[in-house]
DNA sequence: CGGGGCGTTGACTGAGATCAATTATGGTGG
DNA sequence: CCACCATAATTGATCTCAGTCAACGCCCCG
């Protein structure tokens, strides 16, 4: 009945939380029309009062935000079966932007609809309620990452995070992940500079910790990336012992 | 009947929601039994899956993480009327600790409580997850300051949010806020050093944009604070033209 | 009056920013 | 298939903001 890997959201909940079948109908239900949206475009600009949500199907946004001396500051990523603008469904209006890192398709989703879905189902509200929630606990590991560590923990950190969420939508697997991120934008959304991310990544591919391939990043070490990003999957609030590839040798030591 | 002045949730809540005046009395009715803890101790901690929430009565809180190398990140502070660990109830472990700055009281609130206040009052339960958003946006905010702002536009955009915050709840006013921080704690929260944070006060001090005096500090520039912290206040969510003070001159230029 | 915590100061250092080219790379039109 | 262009990656040289180290003063408190 509910589609069962063909819809990104459901694939993450079920990590998530703990959902019935007659749930996982509502909430493919929600996934009526959806919109494709071009690599590079603006969906949502800092001021705007939406009246819908947004659940990205295909492709990677993110948030961000322009400082007004001309820094770009990213505050996070989205892969799908995110829905990236939840908040709107309470708050009045964007206090940031979010962009289109490629191309994407997207859900729409009428705040009515939310508003419906979660007066007639209680846990699904709780679930996109968790599902903001853990969006908060990726914010608030950013600002750690940010504060508190160097430039090659920060982008060790942020690889480690990126597989892990990437690998519960089928995005990444055997160490292998989706990498369409651009050195710029690494370093927007690690507070650092564009050069120092270069050098910063050629330092760990030299201790063959990754390796870069056209669109896509392997992961040599996850034990050692994890090691040098301080990388501790608990704040993914994810169900089982998810969190870490199987690193494709020793599952210990 | 409901509490006007005495309770800061509410008091809070008139900020950021439209609550009828049944509602602000099951709001009351949440501040039953309350707890008084020491200046300095851990509220919560790494990894405990705690079983209620708590409602900041008196005093300061703040959320932060250590990390693996021993640097400290503060990722919040939290004033009387927050519910600074509100994410517990749907998350199953905390993924930080929780530290009172000052002597607090606490109104704890089980989590069946407010299982029990979400599901009989839908419009109660929205605010307790706007408040939610509320802090996510916060988080967003601080990815920001300590991402791309240099540490005299840090501390300046600090200042101004707690001035913000606090003035709703009666702990700022004309300028004048309660100042608890030691220099050690703006550092951690801003990912600078003491040393740095202390260099940086003096400047704010010296360009007369605040001054210190014992346990609390002034704004005597509001619009060039806010200037220098490029602090736009529409982040914080609050309803009508909140978020500044009533700089003691000229409202508008 | 002897700590201990916090604020302050000075000297030195260094991670990462900035500036300025140069070199891939992928897509495009001819 | 190839010249061409824009975007992204890379490199080298230099600079600076902020960190680190190490004192020292202040004030509260027992």
């Amino acid at each position: 009945v509910a589609g069962e890997c063909d819809n990104p959201l459901i694939r993450k909940f079920e990590y998530l939380h703990d959902l019935s079948d007659a749930e996982k109908v509502v909430l493919a239900g929600l996934v009526s029309k959806h919109v494709e949206i071009a690599a590079d475009a603006d969906i949502l600009c800092d001021g705007d009062r939406p009246r819908t949500s947004n659940l990205l199907l295909e492709g990677v946004v993110f948030r961000y935000q322009i400082t007004p001396d001309g820094k770009r500051q990213i505050m996070s990523f989205h892969i799908p079966g995110d829905i990236f603008d939840a908040q709107n469904f309470l708050l009045e209006s964007m206090d940031h932007s979010v962009g289109a890192l490629t191309a994407c398709k997207v859900a729409v989703i009428p705040h009515e609809r939310l508003r419906a879905l979660t007066e007639e189902h209680p846990r699904l509200a709780r679930a996109v309620w968790k599902d903001t929630l853990v969006d908060a606990a990726v914010f608030r590991e950013w600002i750690v990452n940010v504060g508190r560590r160097n430039a090659y923990q920060r982008i060790a950190h942020l690889v480690c995070e990126l597989y892990a969420r990437m690998e519960i939508v089928g995005l990444a697997k055997d160490g292998r992940m989706a990498w369409p991120f651009t050195q710029t934008e690494i370093g927007d959304a690690t507070g650092l500079s564009v050069v120092h991310v270069n050098r910063t990544m050629q330092e760990l591919r030299h201790d063959k910790l990754i390796s870069l391939g056209s669109p896509s990043l392997t992961i040599h070490d996850w034990e050692a990336l994890q090691g040098a990003g301080q990388f501790d999957p608990r704040y993914l609030h994810l169900r089982p012992a998810n969190g870490g590839p199987p690193s494709p040798r020793s599952p210990h030591k």
